[in-house]
DNA sequence: TTGTATGCGTTATCAT
DNA sequence: ATGATAACGCATACAA
């Protein structure tokens, strides 16, 4: 048992053949008579060959099977986002006819620990919301040859971009609650930058976060003068703790809430809960992700449904592409208007 | 730009210098002067090279600095789950220092396509929750000499396996009820196969997940009448689903349930609230896990604390050892009882 | 501190 | 259908 494992060379040796022949048998490139496989696949059996060493073959063919997904949070953070979890999922399954999988990579990780945009043997990378933290690294892979995508983010100009028309489908979200009636409107908003701790966006607040601006950018073209409560993540808990502080003053209650997301939306229905409101009767609330969010029945969220899983898809499918020597243009997704029973008409006044 | 990459002879040449003394100054396995270091250096940066190739990296060295981590169902479905993406979260830490990150690999993955455990060019893999599924290409990892660990499963005696002390500490929870003066208990349990669609289960309910039946063993060590109704999944909806089926019957509902996860408590106390039961003054809940359940609050749930980072963290730390050619052990670990404000004294009759 | 030599295990190409 | 040959790009043992 000490002695070193077998190669494919051993293996073709061992069934009189040449190791070109065996490699073919292992890889199915090319036709094989039946007499030969058998005799290749018996002595590798007899040897313990298990296949061919996937390191080796990276080497040769110029592929490694792996696609990186980087993100610029902690992992468990990442997770907890349902929409991240979704385009997780279509991004695997296009990538899978690659036969390639995905590789998790933190942006920030610690200097010298972990495997890194540059050290790990990538086909093709992709960066999730990518904050620009990480902009050398990304210069570095693209010197390398090595095919980037972005979803949600901006990486530059020639790096294609998957996004959302967030802004117009916000503006839908605002318009249907106008056309409800509603004049009093308060917008929940996501974290406006990285690190950010709930509170007011004033008119100088600088926003730095894409899908924030972007969904503000829409709500506030139909609700100019809305006010906007950021809050510190898209959480349950946290929607709570805005729709507190919108409904904490009875004489300048909004009778609707655009919410940034389903989550925070979520929260801010239990927030009108505790307030003694109904929704929708006393105030709408519309979300944004179309996600299903775990426990918030019998209310089904009017909001925005996003494609989450094809976004995924699509960021896969850019690679493959670029990946086999091609080019991928940027593609934004559409999101389609959901109306559930947490929007009704304007109480009258 | 239509010629060949640089490679470190390309560089080597124009500095210079040996191969092997550029591939030092990339690596820094060997102390090299000051004057050698920036005409390497400049070298590279004039050719426009990026670094050692890591596929001939790890082909030469043997590793490729990929830690397989191998899931039984859909990422999405995997990623739904706190605790997995917590335990993630202490394996990406854990296997940093190794300069490893962790390629997903689904089990079941359509045959051909994607990567495999036979494919992927893996230093290691984890098993979460291992099936059986997937025996095969275990054995063939193995075969091939790659250290593999089990996180809540069991893969065969030689596979060190990462687990908790379910039965035990669920019994802790039971007792702590017991000790509360409840009498009338039922259980809320995880599904107990694959593919369970919630039901009652009777005496002769096989239950093929393990957690499931430990857990299970541990309350009914303490209530061995207690009826117990099995959940499709960990979720809240399921937990509520399962509470309106206890609450039913005014005249037997039980004085406190035990649930097997947080998620599903948090289901149960929603199912209470709906039948005008207050928690803890007319049913007590318990969960299991520990997990912060989004927008549960006023309610802190009675729970067993699962170390679920640390599990992660150790099974990163069992694959180091095995790599670096020592031996791990199995690990079973411990869950902290946690009082919370869901449960209290059983009501008087 | 630097250079020389070798092989890691495969697979693509081309010829047979 | 099969075989001979030549890379793939690098890191290490060892010598200088």
């Amino acid at each position: 048992m000490s002695t070193r494992r077998a190669t494919i060379s051993d293996v073709a040796r061992e069934a009189g053949v040449s190791p070109s022949t065996a490699s073919v048998v292992f890889s199915g490139k090319t036709p094989v008579s039946d007499a030969t496989r058998r005799r290749v696949l018996d002595a590798a059996a007899a040897l313990g060959y298990t296949g061919p060493d996937p390191r080796a073959a990276s080497l040769r063919r110029g592929r490694s099977g792996i696609v990186g997904v980087v993100f610029e949070e902690h992992l468990r953070t990442a997770f907890l986002d349902p929409v991240k979890t979704l385009m997780m999922d279509g991004l695997a399954d296009a990538v899978a006819p690659l036969g390639a999988g995905l590789l998790l990579l933190r942006d920030q990780e610690p200097t010298g620990s972990g495997p890194s945009l540059t050290t790990a043997p990538l086909d093709a990378a992709v960066l999730i919301g990518c904050s620009g933290l990480l902009r050398e690294s990304l210069d570095a892979v693209r010197a390398r040859g090595i095919p980037v995508v972005v979803i949600e983010g901006d990486a530059g100009d020639d790096v294609p971009r998957i996004g959302l028309d967030n802004r117009e489908a916000q503006r839908q979200a605002a318009s249907h609650l106008r056309t409800l009636g509603h004049r009093d409107v308060a917008i929940v908003a996501l974290p406006a930058r990285a690190g950010w701790e709930r509170g007011w966006l004033g008119d100088g607040t600088a926003i730095t976060i894409d899908v924030t601006r972007e969904r503000l950018a829409g709500a506030l073209d139909v609700f100019p003068d809305a006010p906007a409560y950021a809050a510190a993540g898209s959480f349950i808990d946290e929607g709570l703790l805005a729709g507190r502080e919108l409904f904490a003053d009875p004489a300048r209650r909004p009778t609707a809430v655009i919410a940034q997301s389903d989550l925070l939306a979520a929260g801010v229905i239990r927030a009108a809960e505790e307030a003694g409101l109904r929704v929708p009767e006393d105030v709408s609330v519309t979300g944004f992700d179309g996600i299903v969010v775990d426990g918030l029945a019998p209310y089904e969220l009017t909001t925005l449904v996003q494609p989450a899983t094809e976004k995924g898809r699509a960021a896969g499918a850019a690679v493959a592409a670029m990946i086999d020597g091609g080019v991928a243009a940027s593609i934004s997704f559409t999101c389609t208007f959901h109306e559930g029973n947490t929007t009704g008409p304007a109480p009258a006044p």
